[in-house]
This record gives structure tokens, sequence and C-alpha cells, in this order.
DNA sequence: AGCATTCTGAACCATTCCGTCCAGAATATA
DNA sequence: TATATTCTGGACGGAATGGTTCAGAATGCT
């Protein structure tokens, strides 16, 4: 009855997340973003209101698609130490690939913007959550098999995890050299013995 | 002879930095900037050149003030895992005080701009490399003393303070909660015995 | 007093920004 | 074919941006 929508609303937002990602909040402007969804600029506010609700649109849809990969992670048939250790080793490869030196996207976001983006800063810290729930059930299984040690409860040793690796991602944006993130890395896993 | 300067560079470029610290780079405008400085714009733009120059300035000033206090902090008299620690719990406080929830500078602009700008990525990278050799040292003479294990050598576990310090800085950014930070304080300060 | 310098405020420029709106083309269903 | 919906491109507005320039007041030194 009517001529239906003629782009993908979830890989216009994927699109536009990955500029975000990689210009941050303020310094993307519509033009960047139409051109990256390949949608005009009416469509774009039609569809999604305007760039600040787009914004809180692509964080939703990280969490949507990307964390809960890690969540995904975390029921791998493999020690739980080593899924961990895959976990950060991908995160680190990450950095030293040019096109992928963007860090983690709630990472991004909650430097730039959490503190004075009340409604951003809810997503990410949402986001951050559930990251660290994926640890928690991760190192609760590897102390469960005997690789983890039981000093600490799950849940401080999960927050540890989301810390360490957030502080690595920021490492990497200044540094890019495998070697001396990958030094963080070992001691990190080594903490867990 | 000729009138002198009649504001103090320094307060005026510590004033800036303070600005780019809570709100970013691209979010701060040269009325923000000269607002804060007590300066007007021409006086700005002779001091200092453009804003952008004025952000290198400011970076380069916290490296000056800010990072070298950490150096300091290596050589007080106490065993150098107190010392780290005291480091470490007063980061976490600060992250708990709302006017001081803004981080590290350096681990800001590492976030918003060292990738895209080369010049300001420079710095930040020099400043991080003195926290580490401040680590270094402590971390070093934490070994001699006896109260840091040798496992590994300082350098790589001065990397893994650095990283883990800025992880906690950005988690706090999202979560703000003391407790939840000090969870991370303790184990890291447990992966050095 | 005279001079060199510094400061300010305002005017000004070109650009970019976000956001709104509309005419017209395209397209699926009835 | 008629209708309803969607898409595009461009025009437009108003505001803010970074940056430049200048006249004139202020100030300290000789």
């Amino acid at each position: 009855m009517a001529r239906p929508k003629e782009f993908d609303v979830d890989h216009a937002l994927r699109e536009a997340m990955n500029v975000f990602w990689s210009n941050g909040y303020k310094a993307t402007s519509l033009g960047d973003l139409t051109r990256a969804m390949r949608i005009s600029k009416s469509s774009m506010y039609e569809t999604f209101g305007s760039k600040h609700d787009l914004f809180l649109a692509t964080i939703e849809h990280y969490i949507r698609t990307q964390t809960t990969q890690i969540s995904g992670a975390a029921h791998i048939d493999a020690p739980a130490v080593k899924v961990i250790r895959a976990l950060f080793h991908r995160a680190v490869q990450r950095m030293a690939e040019p096109n992928s030196r963007r860090g983690c996207y709630l990472n991004n976001c909650a430097v730039e913007v959490s503190v004075r983006d009340g409604e951003a800063g809810e997503r990410v810290e949402k986001g951050l959550d559930m990251m660290e729930e994926a640890f928690v059930e991760l190192v609760a299984r590897g102390q469960r098999e005997g690789d983890i040690a039981t000093h600490h409860d799950p849940r401080p040793m999960a927050r540890f995890l989301v810390s360490s690796l957030n502080g690595i991602l920021v490492m990497g944006k200044a540094h890019a050299d495998t070697d001396k993130l990958n030094d963080v890395v070992d001691i990190t896993m080594n903490a867990l013995a």
C-alpha cells in the first residue's frame, strides 16, 4: 500500500556508530553521518529524531551487538582463563591495526561525554555493567573449575578485569605498541592465578 | 620602558587546561576559554597563537606540573607499595568529588584526540612515558626492599600500574562508586605481592 | 612628558553547525 | 491506475564557530 523503507535501519545505525566511534560525538558532523549512512539528512531526522537521539541509539546498538558478544564468550567450552586471555589478546591485536585503533566505544563515550550527558551516561553505565556481569560468570566458572584463585569474590575480580581491559585500550590509543600492551595482559592474567 | 604583561601566563594556561580537562577539546569554545582565563580574545591569540596551540601548551603544562608530582612521590620515604596504594586511593577519591570527576587529562586527551591529532598524541605519549618511568622507579625500589614480588621486571610492572590507574579513572567516569573502584585497587595491589 | 608596549572590546569575516522544510521522483499495494 | 508512503536533494535559517584586525585606553620606564 505504501512505499517501504529502502535502507536497513540497523545497518545505518551501525555505520553511524562507526563514525562516532572513530571521531567522537562532538567532532562528528551531520554530513559525516549521512555520508556514512548513505541516507539523506531528511531521512535521518525522520527516522532517528536528531543527532543526539541517533547518538544514544548507537550506544544501545553497541550494547545490543558487541557487549553481548562478550557474554557469549562466557559460554565457550574452554578453561575460563583461556577465554579471558583470548578476549584481552584480541583487544590488543585490534589496537595494532590502524583502522581498528579506536578502543571500546563505551570507553570512549564514558570519557568524552558521560559526565556531562546524563542520557548517554546511563547507557554507558548499563553497558559496562553487562560486561562486568559477563566476567562475573567467567570468573565464577574459573574458580569452580580450579584455574582461577579464590582469594577474591567473582564480582570484584570481574570489576578488575573490566577496568584493566579499559586501561589497556586507553594506553593503546597513545602507544599502539603490541608488546607493551601484552606486558599488561600478562600481569593481569597473573593476578587471576 | 614598556607596559608589562598584566596577566600571569602560567595561571591563564592553568585555567585553560581546566576547561579543556572538564569539557574536552572540541566541546570547548574560544568564549569558554577566554572567560576562564580572564583575557580578551586578542591577548589570547597574541600570547598562544591559536586554540590548537593553546591546547598543546596545556598538555605540556599538565606534564610539567602534574606528572612531575607523581615522579616526586617516588622519592617519598615510605614502603613503595604504600606510596603506590596512596596514589591510587587519591585518584579514586577524586572521582568521588563531583568537581574533580574528570579523570586524568592525558587519559582524556588520549581517548578524544590522540589518534587524529599527531601533535597532541606525541605529547600525551611523552606524558604517559613519564608516568611509567616514575612507576619503574617505585617498583624497582619496592623489589629491592622486598615488599614487591620479583616475578616481573619493573618496567612491565610499571606499565601494568599505569594502565590499571587509567582503567580505574575511566570506570570512575561511568560509575563514580568509590567501593567498586576500590575493589579494583585492592586486586591491583595484590598483583604486586 | 614621551615612548613603547600591552590590554580590551568590538567589529568583522568566512565557515560550519544543527535543524526544518518542501518539491518532486520513486515505489509498492490495492 | 490511483493512492499512500518513502526517499532525495537542495534551499534556507539562525546560531555559533575559529580566526583576524584595529582603535583607543591603560601602563610603566626613561
